[in-house]
DNA sequence: GCGGATCAC
DNA sequence: TATGGTGATCCGC
């Protein structure tokens, strides 16, 4: 099979062959490296590849909701254009000569961005790679190289799709260690440009290089040149940059000239409202196949076709979006830029997706072995929970969410598994013979057990003195608080949690006859797994008790040293509280929330794998 | 405040 | 045969 190359605009495709198609194309249609290719031709086999699965089913039931939802959009339209919105309009336009006079040309902001991240540099362990189609992850493909997009094959493309797309694609794994260890280097780099950029991903960074080019006496673009230049030169990675006056600006202007290329937009009022004018909506961070949608159903698909619209945003997207929108009409954007580590973590949570599971014992095995995997995790980011959040994925890919507000934080794996479980029963009941391919927990509402000395060597502020009054009062509020949670425990249905507890016996009973016949079949990420290994490898073997917390655990060599390590953090924690007792400090005052400015679709500080940042920030 | 949905990477 | 994981935000109720 050769590559796509006929031309053809994405509005053609979504008229002939619906919605669903262009769903089913998948998010990142408008990603670099897809100019060229017949989108029309690879959708009609991603169509084929995956009709008539459970997948297929549940994107159908989606799109036709979201088509529902849009047609009551457009009729709203329809409605608000007969009235007079004289009001409304006047409201939006003050707002808009608001927003202008706080337009800030002053600064200039950098996004840089990788090309092909992991792809590339998978490339250079094996350069015999260099010259054929392939792709970074197995089942889903993380990303690939610009010789597979030429067939179609785009990153969160389910595996067995890009090889129908692309059959001689080569799929390797994932190495996430091997991409941190090289970020790093182009971080090492880069900080010398600007020394508080901020890393917005694993392979991308925002920079203020305003400081850098006046003491320098250089411009901008040849800066970005430089730095570009010299990060191809150390680590042999190419990256692609957008310089404009903004991050929004800085972001969409990166992707311009991609791969290896970079694009200035200049510190220009017409300039900018110029771009923006024929800018596809979609091509703004924040905007997704959904929004574009939307948008498109009120006439709005360049970021100039918003003004026209201006009376009737607020009403039919909320008042978030009108301020969303009205910036991008404006081309503004925040011209602040700050380390990653500066921004308070808002949740801690793990998932996971399996072959289809049923049954109850089978349900609490897997939901304690989550529970173990995220106190690792907490016990790792150092945080306790105040809110615990379930979340599980039905053999129809339908996905559910429940929540529980514990009497005190939580972090340990009992906690989470008492505090789920009932959650979960709750579930099995609403949904008889229910069946499983994911599920997740997340701790939310967090409490910082870091150390105040940790907390300052990341740069946050801890109280000074003069607030130590406030912090006495946030801990009475905090009690207040605790009390009022303790008021809504009692009203939880106590029933729950005896059966809960009473299936849990069962099911220890039941895992004792099963063993090694149910849990042993599924596969987890290519490998066996086994839910809960403590419970079942003791059957036949000897249990090794804890020098730490005395709990009998798992004699494998290799697991047993986790769980000492494991137990030694968790004695620091422990550590942590007791001092913070004695000296009455209320240590989930000590990161205080800091505000964000609105910028739809910001998530922070993310990047492809939290987990793996820790690597580069802790 | 909860649960669903959307978005980014 | 077969479609990921982590985190954030917004909206309707």
């Amino acid at each position: 099979m050769s590559p796509v190359t006929e031309e053809q605009p994405q509005s053609d495709v979504v008229k002939e062959h619906g919605t669903l198609k262009y769903s089913l194309l998948g998010p990142s249609l408008t990603k670099p490296g897809q100019n060229g290719v017949d989108q029309q031709k690879v959708s009609e086999i991603i169509y084929e590849a995956s009709k008539g699965s459970k997948y297929f089913n549940n994107e159908e039931a989606r799109d036709k909701n979201l088509t529902q939802k849009i047609e009551r959009i457009s009729k709203k339209k329809e409605d608000l254009e007969r009235l007079d919105l004289g009001h409304d309009r006047r409201k939006a336009e003050q707002f808009i000569d608001d927003l202008e006079v706080s337009r800030d040309l002053s600064q200039t902001i950098v996004h840089i961005d990788c090309d092909a991240f992991y792809a590339a540099v998978e490339e250079l362990d094996k350069p015999e790679l260099k010259d054929v189609p392939f792709s970074v992850g197995k089942g889903v493909l993380t990303t690939c190289n610009y010789h597979a997009r030429k067939f179609g094959c785009r990153s969160g493309m389910a595996g067995f799709v890009a090889k129908k797309l692309c059959p001689q694609l080569i799929q390797i794994p994932l190495n996430f260690d091997k991409y941190a260890a090289k970020a790093q280097e182009v971080r090492k780099i880069i900080v010398d440009y600007d020394p508080r950029f901020e890393s917005a991903s694993i392979d991308e960074a925002y920079l203020n290089i305003t400081e850098y080019c006046n003491t320098n006496n250089i411009e901008p673009a040849a800066a970005v040149e430089q730095l570009r230049k010299e990060v191809h030169e150390k680590t042999h990675i190419t990256i692609s940059a957008g310089i404009a006056a903004n991050a929004k600006l800085a972001k969409i202007c990166s992707n311009q000239n991609k791969p290896n290329g970079q694009y200035q937009l200049p510190n220009d009022r017409n300039a900018i409202m110029a771009f923006m004018r024929d800018l596809p909506t979609r091509k703004v961070n924040g905007v997704g196949r959904v929004f574009e949608r939307e948008l498109d159903a009120v006439g709005i698909k360049t970021c100039g076709d918003i003004y026209a619209c201006r009376q009737y945003l607020s009403k039919l997207f909320g008042e978030k979006a009108f301020v969303f929108l009205t910036g991008c009409y404006l081309g503004l954007g925040r011209t602040s830029v700050q380390p990653a580590e500066e921004f308070e973590r808002k949740s801690v949570g793990t998932e996971s997706t399996f072959g289809e599971m049923s049954g109850p014992s089978a349900f609490h095995a897997q939901l304690r072995w989550t529970a173990e995997e995220l106190e690792k995790d907490m016990v790792r980011a150092q945080f306790k929970g105040r809110t615990l959040c379930l979340k599980i994925k039905l053999h129809t890919y339908e996905v559910f969410t429940r929540q529980v507000v514990p009497q005190k934080p939580i972090f340990e794996a009992d906690d989470l598994y008492k505090y789920a479980l009932p959650m979960l029963v709750k579930l099995e009941q609403e949904f008889p013979r229910i069946k499983l391919r994911l599920m997740g927990l997340r701790c939310t509402h967090l409490v910082s057990m870091k150390k105040p000395d940790t907390l300052a060597f990341f740069g946050f502020k801890t109280k000074a003195p003069a607030d130590v009054g406030e912090a006495i009062s946030d801990s009475s509020l905090k009690r207040k608080a605790e009390e009022m949670e303790s008021e809504k425990w009692e009203t939880y249905d106590e029933r729950l949690f005896e059966d809960a507890e009473r299936l849990e016996r069962e099911d220890e009973l039941k895992d004792l006859e099963s063993l090694g016949q149910e849990f042993d079949k599924r596969k987890h990420h290519g490998k066996e797994i086994v839910p809960n290994p403590k419970r079942t490898e003791a059957i036949e073997e000897e249990w090794w008790d804890c020098p730490i917390c005395s709990r009998p655990q798992t004699p494998d060599e290799k697991e047993f040293n986790e769980h000492i390590d494991l137990c030694l953090s968790r004695q620091t924690i422990r550590d942590v509280v007791q001092e913070s007792a004695v000296i009455g400090t209320n240590l989930s005052t000590l990161a205080p929330p800091k505000k964000m400015k609105l910028e739809r679709g910001k998530s922070k500080p993310s990047s492809g794998d939290p987990k793996q940042r820790k690597l580069f920030f802790g």
